[in-house]
Order: C-alpha cells, then structure tokens, then sequence
RNA sequence: GGGCCGUUAGCUCAACUGGUAGAGCAACUGACUCUUAAUCAGUAGGUCCCGGGUUCGACUCCCUGACGGCCCA
C-alpha cells in the first residue's frame, strides 16, 4: 500500500461528510437517457428542437472540470470521449443538491438531466434541472491542462493515459477498427476463424525462444506458443482450407521499441494458391484496411508518406542486396567474399553461420532499413527457411516472401512443404543447427511431419504483425503506444 | 547486453558555480448565478528514486543500485 497523502486524507474526510449526509456514494440506478455524441449529433442535425422548453436529455459522465461561481457552476464532464458543459444554478436543482454538489472532485461521476440552452459564446451546455453523484473519485486525476506525459506512468496506469490523452485512446479505438476490417476481410474471402492451442508440448512454427510452463495435472512442460503454423497447417490437412487465426503470440526475448514479449499475429492458410497469390493478397487487403481506418491509402508514418496502394515493388533478396545494399554483384555466391565483407562492415557473423544465414543478416543491416515504401523481398535461402517450399528453379532458394514498410518486417509468407519427406529433412537440417548452439533453430516435430504423411494439398500462408501494421496507420514510434498494457518490469 | 538521457508536491515542470526546495494546475478556507486553462483574497502540501561517499554544508559533485525513455547489438 502506499503512503496515504494529505490530498487523499482530505478527499476521505469529504467522503466521510457525504456519506453523513445520506449520500449514496455508488449508487446503480441511474439510467442516462442518451450518450454525448449522441446529444452532439441532435445539436447538428435538429438544432430547433432544443432550447429552454425543448427537447430533455439525461446524460453521465466524468466531470473533467468544474469552474464555482458562487451559486451557479460549469462543468465541462465527459463520456466515452466525448465532452460537454453543464451549467448547475442553486435555484434549479435546490439548495441541498447544490450544496452537495459543492463537496464534489473532477473525477467523480455525475448524472444530469434538463434541456439544452446557449451560452453567450454560443456554445450548447446542458441546463441541470436534476444532478446526482453517480461514484466517487478517491484519488484526484492528473492536471487538467498538460495532463499525464510521463511514458512510464501512461503505461502502467494506462486508465489515466486513455482519459487524459485523446490521442492515445484514438490509438486504440483504430487498433479495434483495423482487427475488425481484417477479419471481414477474411470472412468475405470464405475464410473460417480458428483458435488453435496457446500451449504446446513443442513450440514451433517460428524461430524464437518460448515461455516454458507446467501443466500440474499432467505433469508435463509446456511451451507458450512462438506460432499457431503448424496446428494451422494440421486444419489444411483436415479439410478446413481457407484458415485464419487473429491471436497472441509469445515470444522470450527482449524488449524494445519494436518488441513486447507477446505480441499478436494473423496468420492465414489457403489451399490450391502459392506464394505469388498471397502477395496479392497482402497487398489488397493492406489497401482495403488503410482506406477503412484513414480514409486513404497513403498513409503518414514519422513524417514518412508511404503508399499501401496495390502494385508494391517484389525484389528477390539476392537481387536486393547488389540493387539497393549495394553490394557488388560478384561476391554474392562466395561465402569466404561475404564473411570478409561482413567483417568490413561491422556485421556481427560467426562462421558457423551457413551461407543463407550470412546472406540473411547482410539482408537486415543494408536493405531491410531502406525498405519504406511496401516492399516483397522474395526468394529466401532455404537455410533459414524451414518450413517453405523450395523453388522449383532454384533448390538453394524457397517460394518465401517477406514484406517491409518503414525499414520494418511486417509480414512473412510462403508456399508451404506439403512433401513430409523434404520436411522432415529440413527439421533435421535445423536439429543440426540447434546441436551446433544455434538456441533458436526449429524443433523436430514428428507429429506435424506424420500430418503431412497424410497428404496436405498445395498450400500457402502468411504470418502479419498486427502491432507493427497498426503502427504504421497510427503513426506511432513505439509498440507499447500500440498495446493496452505494454510490459514493463515491476517496480517496488 | 552497450551508450546517452531522465526520476523533485497528486499532475506538469523550475531551482545559476555546492549555501534554508519553488511555480502553475489540482487541493483547502472565503467571495462570486454565463464560465471556457474562470477570476479575486488567503492557507496547506516534499523520503528531491533507494543506498553509500566527498564536504563545515549535497536536489546539485562522485560511486553502487532500481525503474523508465531514446539509440545501438
């Protein structure tokens, strides 16, 4: 518990007094009438219904500010967030109820019901012909002109940030709109939602260290899922063939601007389409959601425009790192060439590092951070890619994308291994690199390559990041801007 | 993990070169029946993030730690 302060030993006293005179102080029997954008969208639409013998609201709200003049007060209060004035007079709700009114803090929750009337700058304020405390702030609420900045306590009471910061809740109110649009997106399309396990006796479907747990009743360990994939992919094989699943995943590293521990993804399963429809897509689908959220397609990101209309660059990763790292074209399939390059250039690789790997990482350093008009990077070493179909033309290279937007990685995708033999090879070939001290190389799964042995048919799927992409259309710099309750460590 | 920055009243922020910690808002008392960050008069409010050190004296300088922000890996 903490320290009781002065302010909030004054507030109890006030509670005391009030409680003294008979006031409920959480009473749950008012009922309002309308909301305030209701009330707003009548003062816009049918302004001649109002006035001092018009039409009666009965609204609740917080009272945001309260300026005492004596027997008469404005309050500006708020619900959801929108905002209004109401104007009390002594005279028109009685000497007691304006006297209790008097004891009331900005904070509290109010019940006003009377007509509409102007102000002399013509604003319409609510003339209180009844008022009721509806519950009780204990605690005052930040100031009232600069409100709640500090990012550590906009965090961890995120309640103040949402009611001080218009712009915050803003964030979360498009982040809503942006999973609805989606998963219309995907309904429309004859997708079907599935929820598939959050913990697994393997993790897989990703590369990246889990969440251990423990299941009591059944002795066993489990892992906090690192990606829905493979159980997705099991749905394919049992028929479902268009799949989608809108949830959380959990991944044990660190965080940072880009990163939250858990983290929500989409990810989606089509039947009889490759790797090339998925970017259509992607590409169809991010369009359609911009222009749903932000009514245009051309989105600003950190004073960056970027464009989500169709028609986005596809570049092969090969390509990508002559044509935009700009690297010469000659080294690119000699790894002793490329270990010395990466050396010049401060790029941490060991020599363990395969060639798919090496070209992955010179990936991220030089063209990944240029990437910011949407972008496909396509043709991924197979290396690093243990779970795509290897190109038809190119054994070394998979049928795999990657999309960026703002020098970031949005969204993964790629034809899928349905032959249960090159994928038990490829869970091998990543068994090997886990033994060589490689903590995040993908776990054998034997149950998912048995699932395989019973015929999946040609599949693709995508992975997006639905953090980064809401980032993107609400222009903010960090993930924890994105994320109700961000994590952060325990402070004492 | 590394670098830089921050932490002072409920909130937003000051405090010079080391010399008794201050303002606005919020709060409290009083005045005021059209305010708009209302106004006027008065009052109260502090573990200066924690712990050490230097010093006659530390919010200030030094060290360790906690939490956070930004950048990098």
């Amino acid at each position: 518990m903490d320290k009781i302060s002065k302010l909030l030993q004054v507030r109890k006293e006030k509670i005391n007094e009030l409680k003294e005179n008979g006031v409920c102080l959480y009473p749950n029997d008012f009922k309002p009438s309308c909301s305030i954008s209701e009330v707003i969208k009548v003062v816009r639409d049918e302004p001649d219904t109002l006035g001092e013998e018009g039409r009666q609201f009965s609204l609740a709200g917080r009272m945001m500010a309260i300026n005492k003049m004596g027997k008469s007060s404005f309050v500006r209060f708020k619900d959801g967030g929108d905002q209004m004035q109401v104007y009390i007079q002594q005279d028109k709700v009685g000497k007691q109820i304006y006297t209790i009114f008097k004891k009331l803090d900005i904070g509290d929750f109010i019940g006003v019901s009377g007509p509409l009337f102007q102000t002399r700058t013509g604003e319409w304020t609510l003339l209180a012909t009844q008022f009721r405390l509806l519950s009780k702030a204990v605690r005052p609420l930040p100031e009232k002109f600069h409100g709640i900045t500090d990012p550590e306590k906009r965090y961890r009471q995120r309640y103040l940030d949402l009611i001080m910061n218009e712009k915050s809740r803003t964030i979360f109110q498009k982040r809503s709109q942006i999973v609805a649009a989606m998963r219309r997106f995907f309904e429309d399309k004859g997708f079907m939602e599935v929820e598939t396990p959050m913990m697994q006796p393997l993790p897989g479907g990703a590369e990246a260290a889990p969440f251990k747990t423990w299941h009591n009743a059944l002795g066993m360990e489990l892992f906090l899922r690192i990606a829905p994939e493979l159980y997705l992919k099991r749905l394919v094989v049992g028929g479902f063939e268009k799949v989608f699943e809108i949830n959380r995943n959990f991944r044990n590293e660190g965080v940072s601007t880009r990163h939250n521990p858990e983290f929500t993804m989409v990810e989606f399963y089509q039947a009889y389409i490759n790797y090339e429809d998925l970017m259509d897509i992607t590409e169809e689908m991010f369009e359609s959601i911009a222009k749903q959220v932000n009514t245009t397609a051309k989105v600003s990101y950190q004073g960056m425009t970027i464009d989500f209309s169709k028609g986005w660059k596809r570049i092969p990763m090969i390509e990508s790192l002559s044509a935009i790292g700009g690297m010469d074209p000659a080294i690119l399939d000699d790894k002793q060439a490329l270990l010395k390059y990466a050396g010049d250039n401060q790029i941490t690789i060991t020599k363990k590092d395969s060639f798919g790997k090496i070209l992955t990482k010179l990936f991220d350093t030089l063209v990944e951070p240029k990437l910011i008009q949407p972008t496909f990077i396509t043709g991924y070493p197979v290396e690093v890619s243990p779970l795509s179909r290897k190109s038809d033309t190119n054994p070394e290279l998979t049928d795999r994308f990657e999309l960026f937007i703002a020098g970031r990685e949005i969204a993964n995708g790629f034809s899928e291994i349905n032959d249960p033999e090159d994928q038990y090879d490829r869970f091998a070939m990543q068994s090997r690199q886990r033994d060589e001290g490689d903590p995040e190389a993908h776990i054998m799964d034997s149950d998912y390559v048995e699932a395989l042995e019973y015929g999946m048919p040609p599949t693709a799927g995508e992975g997006i990041g639905i953090d980064r992409l809401v980032m993107l259309l609400t222009d903010a710099a960090s993930i924890r801007e994105v994320i109700l309750f961000p994590h952060m460590k325990q402070n004492a």
